[in-house]
Formats: C-alpha cells, sequence, structure tokens
RNA sequence: GGAGUGAUGUCCGAGUUGGUCUAAGGAGCACGAUUGGAAAUCGUGUAUAGGUUAAUCCCUGUCUAGGGUUCGAAUCCCUAUCACUCCGCCA
C-alpha cells in the first residue's frame, strides 16, 4: 500500500510509476478526489464533534436544574443525529479510499528496466557452465519413474492432475535439499529458522498483498477464516504485524520451509509435464525486516544467499533483474535466479528453471502489515521494509539436481554436500 | 463442543452504582541537576493514528475488536477474538 501522501505531495512520481507497471493513471487523479472528500468531512465531523462534547460535559456541571437539562437534552440529540449522517458518509468515503490503495501497485525502483514480456529482462549474469554430455540426457520424469523415486499416476489418483508422489531415494532427496538449505541459511548466512502455520487468516494475504488482488490463486476453508499459504513469504512476513520493533534488533532474517499451496488456475495448460509445477511444492525462504536505508545493500545480499545455494550445488545459473511487466506488481525490484535443467523440457532440450524470486518489497508490505521500528528510544516509529527471496524452491531444485547429475545408465550422482544429509549415499540407483 | 473468569498505555497496575478520566500510581526509558566518576536521590519529559497549521496551539478517534443504549461510555447491553480454569473429546 502506498502512502496517500505520495498522492497529495508528489502525484506525477506516482503516475509515472504506475504508468511504468501498466497501471491505470487516472486512478491516482480519482484517489486525490476520493481523498479531499473524505478530508472535507472528517473536518466537518470533528468540529461538531467537539461541539457535542463540549455541550455533554455542561451538562454534567454542579449548577444545572432538570428543567435546562431537559431542554438541552432534545437540541443535542438533533446535532447527535447530525453527527451520524455526515459521519455515515464519511466512513463511505473512507472505505473507497482503503479499497482504491488496496490495489494499487507499488513503485518501481529507478533500475528496474520497462519492458513487457521476459526478453526484456536484464541478464546481470550467469554462473557455472552448463555440463557437457557424452550421451542424450533424460527429462526427469524419465529418471525418476524409472528409479521408482517419482511416481505420477498414483500422485495423480489420489489427487488429480499437477499432484505426483516421491519415493524412496526421492523423497529422501527432497528431504536433504530442504535440509541442507535450512543448515546453510541458519549457520552461514544467519538467518533464524522459523516453522510457521501453513494456515492463516486471511488478513495476513492482504498484509502481503496476495488479497485482494489474487484471490482466485488460493485455497481457503469454506467455513472458517484459514488459508493454505502459498508461500511462507505470508506468515513469516506477518509474524511481526503491529508491532513496533526496537531499531537495535534490525535486521530481523528469518528462513522457512513450508509447503505451499496454489490453484495454478492462471497457468492452466502449462508446464503440466514433469514436476516444475504442481498444486502443492515444497520451498524455502528468507525473509528479512530491515531499515530504509539498508533495504537496497540487503537485496543484493538477499540474492548472493540464494545464489550461494546454487553454487554449493555447482548447478549452472543465472541471475535477472526483471523488467517492470514480468516483475510481481507489489515490489519495488526484483531479481530473478534460473538453474539450467539440461533435459526438462523433453526432445526440445533444456531450460532454465526459474527457482528463486529476491524481492524488495520497501515499506509496501509493512504499511500494510502496519509493522514499524523505533529508530533510536523515545524516537517516532517508522515503518520497515520487507524483502523476500527463495532459497530455494524445491520441485525444481530437485529437476536441475537429477538432470545435470544423471548418469548414462540412467542412475544419479548425489550432490557432494547434500551426502551427509542422505547417510553418506553417492548415487541414486 | 459445554460452563466460568478475564483483556486498560512500552510493561505492571488503579478505576466497573455512566458526568473534572483531561486514565491515578509504579516500573522502564530519555534529558537535566547532584558527583572526581558512578549508584542512590531530585526535577522534567515520555502512547498512537488522523485533521488543521509556516510551526506551535488546538481539535477528533483509540481502554482487545465491531455494533448498540445515552445529551454523555474504560464503566451498561450484544456479538466476535484471544488467554486462563473446569468438564467433554482426542494425537
Amino acid at each position: 500500500m502506498l502512502d496517500i501522501r505520495l498522492f497529495r505531495e508528489q502525484l506525477e512520481t506516482v503516475k509515472q510509476g504506475f504508468a511504468r507497471m501498466g497501471f491505470d493513471v487516472s486512478e491516482a487523479d480519482r484517489i486525490v478526489v476520493i481523498d479531499d472528500t473524505v478530508r472535507a468531512l472528517k473536518t466537518e465531523v470533528e468540529a461538531m464533534q467537539a461541539e457535542l462534547n463540549i455541550a455533554s460535559k455542561a451538562m454534567g456541571a454542579k449548577g444545572i436544574t432538570p428543567e435546562e437539562r431537559d431542554a438541552k437534552r432534545a437540541e443535542l440529540r438533533a446535532l447527535g443525529d447530525k453527527i451520524s449522517g455526515v459521519n455515515a458518509q464519511r466512513t463511505e468515503a473512507e472505505e473507497q479510499l482503503r479499497k482504491a490503495l488496496l490495489y494499487t501497485p507499488n513503485l518501481p525502483d529507478a533500475k528496474v528496466p520497462n519492458g513487457e514480456t521476459e526478453t526484456e529482462n536484464v541478464l546481470v549474469r550467469e554462473v557455472g557452465t552448463k555440463r557437457e554430455f557424452s550421451f542424450t540426457p533424460k527429462p526427469h520424469w524419465e529418471l525418476g519413474t524409472t528409479l521408482d523415486i517419482l511416481d505420477f499416476e498414483r500422485g495423480v489418483k489420489i489427487s488429480g492432475s499437477r499432484f505426483y508422489v516421491l519415493k524412496g531415494a526421492g523423497a529422501a532427496l527432497q528431504r536433504a535439499l530442504i535440509a541442507f538449505m535450512l543448515a546453510t541459511h541458519t549457520e552461514q548466512n544467519g538467518y533464524t529458522e522459523i516453522y510457521p502455520p501453513f494456515m492463516v487468516k486471511e488478513e495476513c494475504l492482504y498484509g502481503t498483498a496476495q488479497l485482494p488482488k489474487f484471490a482466485d490463486n488460493h485455497y481457503h476453508d469454506a467455513e472458517e477464516d484459514f488459508w493454505l499459504v502459498p508461500t511462507a513469504e505470508v506468515p513469516v512476513t506477518n509474524l511481526h504485524r503491529d508491532e513496533i520493533l526496537e531499531g537495535a534488533r534490525l535486521p530481523i532474517k528469518y528462513v522457512a520451509y513450508t509447503p505451499c499451496f496454489r490453484r495454478e488456475k492462471m497457468s492452466a495448460g502449462r508446464d503440466v509435464r514433469g514436476i516444475k509445477r504442481g498444486h502443492q511444492f515444497d520451498k524455502v525462504e528468507m525473509v528479512k525486516l530491515v531499515t530504509p536505508q539498508t533495504s537496497e545493500a540487503e537485496l543484493e545480499a538477499l540474492l548472493n544467499d540464494a545464489e550461494s545455494i546454487c553454487k554449493a550445488l555447482e548447478l549452472p545459473y543465472r541471475v535477472l533483474l526483471v523488467c517492470t511487466g514480468e516483475k510481481g506488481d507489489f515490489n519495488t525490484m526484483q531479481y530473478d535466479i534460473e538453474v539450467y535443467a539440461p533435459a526438462a523440457k523433453g526432445e526440445e532440450g533444456g531450460e532454465w528453471l526459474e527457482v528463486s524470486s529476491c524481492s524488495n518489497f520497501g515499506e509496501f508490505q509493512a504499511r500494510r502489515t502496519n509493522l514499524r521500528f523505533r529508530p533510536e528510544p523515545g524516537a517516532k516509529p517508522e515503518f520497515v521494509h520487507t524483502l523476500n527471496g527463495s532459497g530455494l524452491a524445491l520441485p525444481r531444485i530437485m529437476i536441475a539436481v537429477m538432470e545435470n547429475y544423471q548418469n548414462e545408465d540412467g542412475s544419479i550422482t548425489v550432490p557432494t554436500v547434500l551426502r551427509p544429509f542422505l547417510g553418506g549415499k553417492e548415487t541414486i540407483r
């Protein structure tokens, strides 16, 4: 959510940001008009309320006679009714304003490239080299099925399309990856591990801005206020909602493993082969709460922490600075990390798979979650800046590991760093 | 799921026959005095959101949340949430 003051004081900046994000610019003008209405009504109500308060107080004074009190009572009752009337208008206008603000995108950072599609994303760096195969690499669904560590048919049987079952060494490999990532982030990168609820209240999804815009991509209980988390970003960023943190505590760095649940309605028919896109997937997510002055540098550090996983797993990857049209609506800037999977497109060959998005949200989410910090004892509270990034998304990193580490006989070599988490196993066969 | 009790500022805590509550008091914190320095002591200040303003002043809302009664609500009524106790159920 943007500060309403931005609309009042820097309308042109807001409009430019909206234009870059492909958002209706006239909405900014409409918001200014509603804001003017709200403030006019508010001033009117408050003046009348002040009058009523003074008069009511006088009613309780000692010297007043019952007759005077009765006479005054009718008069004040009328004033009270009048206040209610205008106040109802005010509430309505405020609600309009709130709704309008909930839908507005964040303003992109100056460094974000303009563009509509992924072709306009800027390649920041490419790390590692693609492996040269002396044989034709197989896609992960073939490897997994043959090794009997991946079962698509039974996944579909019990849960429907876009579900699969990991079995034996497949399940163990994923568990090892999760354990390895958590260990790296907690022991080397300085994050505190969080195990959050996988179901949250609706207000949390408003807080991180999945709602109201993307309601149809989330699962929720029909009877109670429970929503399945689409990413650990939601519970973890909301952890300190409505709090005022001591400035000295920042930055706060959390890492959490959770399953993620998504309807994927927008992606119907896309990526149906293999385990690339499902209704349920696992992810290790990093979340940072930082001061406004440091958020830019913290984004680079976050990206670096995510990359450390790719490096340790010795997977070729690239980093992209995502353009205005492709990035999320609510961050100020977003880097994507893509790892290379040599057979993920089957007959067509390899593919870069997005395994992480690292974003800075500025104070956008902090405003929605009312999450502030006090820079110095006694100082006025300010909104924190929030950031998050995957570190990393599991099924896709599974794909990359399986396809990059496959051998000609169909077995898969276990990456060195994962072996301690798999009882020393070197090969899945 | 049933019954009961409770929720006050950063924290503790008074206030519940509706009207100087303009929320006492204490702790903590900040600044100052005192001191060679510190402790102790004393003094001053110290919630938050918004409106108005050049700024101050001032005004409005907030005593868990949302409604209601009333000229007027921390206080009375209703609903919800959370915590605790007892019962039931369960892993």
